[in-house]
Order: C-alpha cells, then sequence, then structure tokens
DNA sequence: GTCTATAAGGGGATAGAC
DNA sequence: GTCTATCCCCTTATAGAC
C-alpha cells in the first residue's frame, strides 16, 4: 500500500518464492527459507504478503499471467485455421518441457499437496485448469467436427500427459504429432 | 520383531496410513493423526514402523504389490495379441479412476510432494515408473512394429494423462480408443 | 508382557511485536 | 533485523492399565 521506496522489492520476493515454491513445492518451503533466500527482514516480506497463502496466491498468480500471455502469443503466431491453433496450444506445452527448469505444471502441483482445500491458492488452480479445458473446448469446437468435445478430451488427455511426464524429452516428442492425428481422425 | 500377538495391528496401521497418506498427502498427514485415527498408542506404531520415512514405504510397497496383482491378472485376461496386451495396460488404469477413491498414482503425487529426495520412498516412485515404462516398452517391441519405442512413448503419454486427469470420467472414455489407434497407427 | 496414555525433547512452521 | 509467541512436526521416554 504505502510503499513507495525499493519498488523492486516485491519483485525479488515473488522470483525467489516462485523458484522455490515450484522446485521444491509450497509445503516443503517454509517462509523463513524464503526470507533468507531474499536477505530481507520478515517485516518486508510480511508487509508485502501478510501470510503464506497471500504469497502463494501471487505466486499463482504471477505464473498465470506468464502463461497467458505465451499461450495467446502461441495462438497468434498460429493464425487463423483452427486446427493449427489447436495444435499450437499442445506445441507451446511441449516447448516448455525441454526448459532444464520445467517442474510440471504449479497448478496441477498445488492440488496434488493440497487436493481437498478451498483456499485462494487451490481456487486458483482449479479455476486455471477449467478455463484452460475450456479453451481447449473452444478451439475443438471452431473445427467443426463431428464430436468436438471427445476431441477435446484427447487433446486435454494429451496435454495432462505433458505435465505429468517424467520424460520429458520423449513426451514432447510425440504430444504435437498425437495432437495432429486426433484432429485428423476427428474429421 | 519379538512380535507374536495381534496379527493385524500392522495391517490396521497400514490400512489408516494409506487412506490418509493417498488421499491427503504424506507431507499432510502426521504421524500423531494416524495414531489418533488407528486408535493405538505411539510406542504400538513406532514399533511396527520406526520412523514415518518406514510407513511411507510400507504405504507405497504395499500398493505397488496390489497393482502389480492387478496388471497381471489384466495381462493374463488380455490373451497373447501384443496389441491386446497393450491396450490392456492401459484399460486397467482407465478403469482405476473410475473407483470413487482414485486420487492420482501414488507414485507420482509422492514425486509431486518430494521431488528431490532420495530416501526409499522415493526411489520405490522412481523404481515403479522406469519399471512401469520398461513394460510398455517391452509389449510395445513385441509387436514388430517400425518404431516399437516412439509407439511405446505414446502409450506412455496416455497413461502420464490418465494418472494427472482432474476430468476422470472424461479421460477415462478416450484413453483406450487413443491408445487402439496409436498401435494401429505404429502398423 | 503388550498396549495405552502422557510428557517432553528438539526442531521448524507461521506470524506478530518491538 | 531480532526477538518472541504459539503451534505442530517426528520421535523418544516414562508411567500406568490389562
Amino acid at each position: 500500500m504505502a510503499r513507495t521506496a525499493a519498488p523492486g522489492t516485491r519483485e525479488r520476493i515473488l522470483d525467489v518464492a516462485t523458484a522455490l515454491f515450484y522446485t521444491e513445492g509450497v509445503r516443503a518451503v517454509g517462509m523463513s527459507r524464503i526470507i533468507g533466500e531474499v536477505g530481507c527482514g520478515k517485516n518486508l516480506l510480511y508487509a508485502q504478503f501478510p501470510s503464506k497463502a497471500d504469497l502463494v496466491t501471487a505466486y499463482l498468480d504471477r505464473f498465470r499471467e506468464r502463461r497467458d500471455r505465451a499461450e495467446e502469443k502461441a495462438l497468434r503466431e498460429a493464425g487463423d485455421d483452427p486446427a493449427e491453433r489447436l495444435v499450437a496450444v499442445v506445441a507451446e506445452i511441449a516447448g516448455r518441457l525441454r526448459r532444464p527448469d520445467f517442474r510440471g505444471c504449479p497448478f496441477r502441483n498445488l492440488l496434488t499437496e493440497f487436493p481437498d482445500g478451498d483456499e485462494p491458492p487451490e481456487r486458483r488452480a482449479r479455476e486455471y485448469l477449467r478455463e484452460t479445458r475450456e479453451l481447449v473446448g473452444c478451439l475443438a469446437g471452431e473445427l467443426g467436427v463431428t464430436d468436438p468435445e471427445g476431441l477435446a478430451d484427447r487433446i486435454w488427455l494429451i496435454i495432462d500427459g505433458l505435465y505429468a511426464s517424467g520424460f520429458r524429452e520423449r513426451a514432447a516428442a510425440v504430444a504435437v504429432d498425437m495432437a495432429r492425428e486426433a484432429i485428423a481422425a476427428a474429421r
């Protein structure tokens, strides 16, 4: 709120929190650990994020913003062909698996750690999954196939598989082909 | 060791621990909680399982035994056709999604909670994934297709997707079809 | 002797106060 | 930033009940 000085502080805290939460898990990383790695005082962090849940929520929100931008970019570059747009969504995720810091989907991971919770972080995660699934459904619908929801289910299974895969290179290599085949078969 | 009486105790503890670990997560469930729900004393539990890691390991081991038996049964009933055997592996997993208590793969879930660990539980989980992937590779190899490993990658992506899916009914409905199509396309 | 109940150790968690 | 409060974690030890 009344924070005028040190404009980069919030981002720096979020950077550290993101790296730790994403690579080690939310439950595994304590606030003290984050404070230590940021090198700031406790006050500063709790002034920016009153509770751990707030920090986790901010972590997910930022992840989501970046992901949404990457997705929009991929869709923009895919052009107007609905099939290519659907493939682009899968390809964008597959491309992410190849980054060395990839460690699965932060939203799915969070729900594995907090399966029953209904706090803002869990809500964010479920929201993300629901909306992304809807996007796939919409794109499939634009194709004009006989069973758009069946196609969307297949694409979604591929996406789920990509995020869950422990064999990233191999998964990334086949996912796009499988998506194309599913689209071709639906026609 | 010198435990002769109360033969059902160990199983009862394991039953409670399994239900809690699987549905709520290993990190989320404390030993005190398990002791409370079993209704036994602390000593008894620690006599059977000297540490939480031992209990978690036993939980995974028992899960694995049952899963292996189910898999063997599915393979037995599938007969000798390699394609049907491969489909049977996918179908067996898809069938599991339909159970109300399904909450994903306990091994994958554990690795999400403990991504970097190298203790017995994490070893069990990685071992299971490696061996199951090898089984899929073997079954694909028996098909005599030109690219058995590529086919195995596809089947494995479907399996990963099944376990990760938040839309279980829909995933289960399309997974077997996708597996059949992948096999047909590989020929 | 087997089990329960309880207390306590040592650590780390979140969070608040100064 | 340091210091404290409160809580829960895993684990061990002690004491009592059947």
